[in-house]
DNA sequence: CTGAAAGCGCTTACAG
DNA sequence: CTGAAAGCGCTTACAG
């Protein structure tokens, strides 16, 4: 590997002036400054290595991202790619790399290595200037193994903290709007799909008192705001059914769909994400129901595939979210300040919905 | 910042010692080692920082992703996920963090910083031990900065270079055999589209000569493949329309259908990938044109959305292309074994083809 | 504007 | 099994 000192010997200047070529172009003319550069040309020098850089206290010039649960899941929900998208717009403006930090599954048992210590994941350890959090659970370790060490943190949707520069919604106004659509169809038997509210591995009906402890700060978020709409109006939450998914696989958006519409009687539904209301549309139409005849469905963000599917949906601004997250890290990074934004939702009325059919309750 | 001489000092230890008990657990005793990490714990130390250990000489404990063009568009198409979803899979069992690294756009004035400087991209620098390459054009100066600097390296479709491991396809035999297809349906006016065959910005009629010297090296073999096959059956290489695309944008590709539909008289088409086939369906549908009645189309991919769509294409393992790849590149980091793979392709008919319409040329 | 020097946190021969 | 020492490539006060 080419390294300052081999530029600057051919080069004939002190290794200081190489680096200062490259870093603080103020520093050195600029005859000099080109002449150096001929050099490194030459002998293939492709400017500061980034290990040596970052250890003197430079920058690296990678954000991290951390996802939920795994790399994999990363990669192939639709909303979460959006977001990517947008810090990846923003963060080519400052010619950062984009790294997505996998997130140490939490457990019963903790993440130890195989003699019980607790590993740090790869991207804290310097990996990064900075870290882009989305969407992780309450009291998450790897999200407070983050914020110990120090490093510049936003946090997009949960968890929330304090003094911790944060990007989201009002969760919970826009899932009232949601409620507040079919009860003005007229709908009164309603139920709730969502997909996780803890990382314990639970599903099926979700206790008030699961709801109102529930880690997965967004997921309550937008089940409170359902409930509360519903009550306002009249509908008590006990007579509500809330089924949780426990997971973010469409089986298990699929098992929960179907465990609602065969032990109850709705004539809607509040999902609280696309990518399960697309599942459970599904699955209903498979059960011979017909959408929105039959039973009225809203979903929750405007994901990819919400508008073909005529789904009735609150839209929020995926990629918008991720390029405020970029520029607040970015600015964070550089000037350590700290600034939060709350984006702004829409309620968009599409054909999944419709006022109910005249039938008598338990007619099916 | 938390060093190891810090918990060395804590622990009564040498601080070689603290190393040894992270990296080489061989070297000391494991009660030595217990309290090692009892004590890292008590100070907040999470274990050694990466930018010393790499610049040691270790392991960063991350590789990296060139993508074409731009991380945004990486993170839109959805063939190019499902492949980082097969590197994040595969790179989870190593503990890996994945760096998206942008490549620079290349340009009729290469790529420079304000002052004439090449710009080695950040990842480029000693951000990742070893990067995977998502087809780039042949040529492209990020290819050559990163095999410059001798990280192991494992390319992906393309380009092809000597000694370098590679996962790919027989796209041109594939290509081939759709063809083949469309010929044994009994189609004989077929024209094709491709996404891009150089990263100059040209578009619409591609001549012989721009195929043959197209940098674009799957772009090129996809293409090669149709009209070899088209010409095996007596169709002149000269008769068959070529219409490039120029860019990736739904765009892109929605006015090099429209141009293909306008300008001549087929009864079906060959497209490079499925984006962009599914494309040329919605442009065909446009204009009246049912489909495969009055249109066949076959893509290639077998991309999300195409057997909704009932797109007859090409199928290719674009998740497991994405496992392979981590993998070689893995064995690369730890032994220096460099291996190459070339993974089967799979035809598959949908409802997007059919035998043509008995009709005049020209009857449109 | 230029150069000599210190030191960032770490790993690994090497000597005990 | 343990410890003292060198040095990875770099940036930045500091002195000229």
């Amino acid at each position: 590997m080419v390294t300052m000192s081999e530029v600057a010997k051919a080069a004939g200047v002190s290794q200081a002036a190489v680096s200062y070529a490259y870093s603080r172009p103020s520093k050195v003319s600029s005859g000099q400054r080109a002449r150096i550069f001929e050099v490194a040309e030459e002998l293939g020098y492709h400017g500061p290595d980034a290990a040596g850089r970052s250890l003197r206290g430079g920058r690296v010039g990678a954000v991290g991202v951390m996802v939920m649960d795994s790399l994999g899941y990363a990669f192939s929900d639709p909303s979460n790619m959006q977001l990517l998208r947008g810090i990846a717009e923003e963060g080519e403006l400052a010619d950062v790399a984009v790294t997505l930090l996998p997130s140490p599954r939490p457990g019963p048992s903790d993440n130890k290595d195989p003699l019980g210590h607790r590993q740090a994941s790869a991207g804290m350890r310097g990996l990064v200037d900075g870290v882009i959090i989305h969407n992780l659970p309450q009291g998450h370790a790897a999200v407070d193994a983050v914020i110990a060490r120090g490093i510049p943190v936003v946090v997009v949707d949960s968890p929330k903290l304090r003094g911790v520069p944060y990007v989201g919604l009002d969760d919970r106004s826009a899932a009232a709007s949601a409620a507040q659509h079919l009860l003005a169809l007229g709908h009164r038997r309603i139920g709730i799909l969502v997909d996780r509210l803890a990382p314990d591995g639970r599903s099926g009906v979700a206790s008030p008192s699961r709801i109102s402890h529930a880690s997965d700060r967004v997921a309550r978020a937008r089940v409170q705001g359902y409930l509360q709409q519903l009550e306002a109006s009249g509908i008590a939450r006990s007579s509500v059914p809330v089924i949780e998914a426990g997971g973010f696989q469409l089986e298990d958006y699929a098992k929960a769909s179907g465990q609602l519409l065969d032990d109850y009687d709705v004539t809607a539904i509040l999902v609280a994400s696309d990518v399960m209301a697309l599942e459970a549309m599904s699955v209903a139409t498979q059960r011979g129901l017909s959408i929105p005849a039959e039973l009225s469905v809203v979903g929750f963000d405007d994901a990819p595939g919400a508008a073909e599917a005529g789904l009735t949906t609150v839209s929020q601004p995926m990629v918008e979210k991720g390029r405020i997250a970029a520029q607040l890290l970015l600015k964070a990074i550089a000037t350590g300040e700290l600034g939060s934004v709350l984006l702004p939702t829409e309620f968009i009325v599409r054909s999944s919905t419709a006022r109910p059919q005249k039938r008598q309750s338990g007619s099916r």
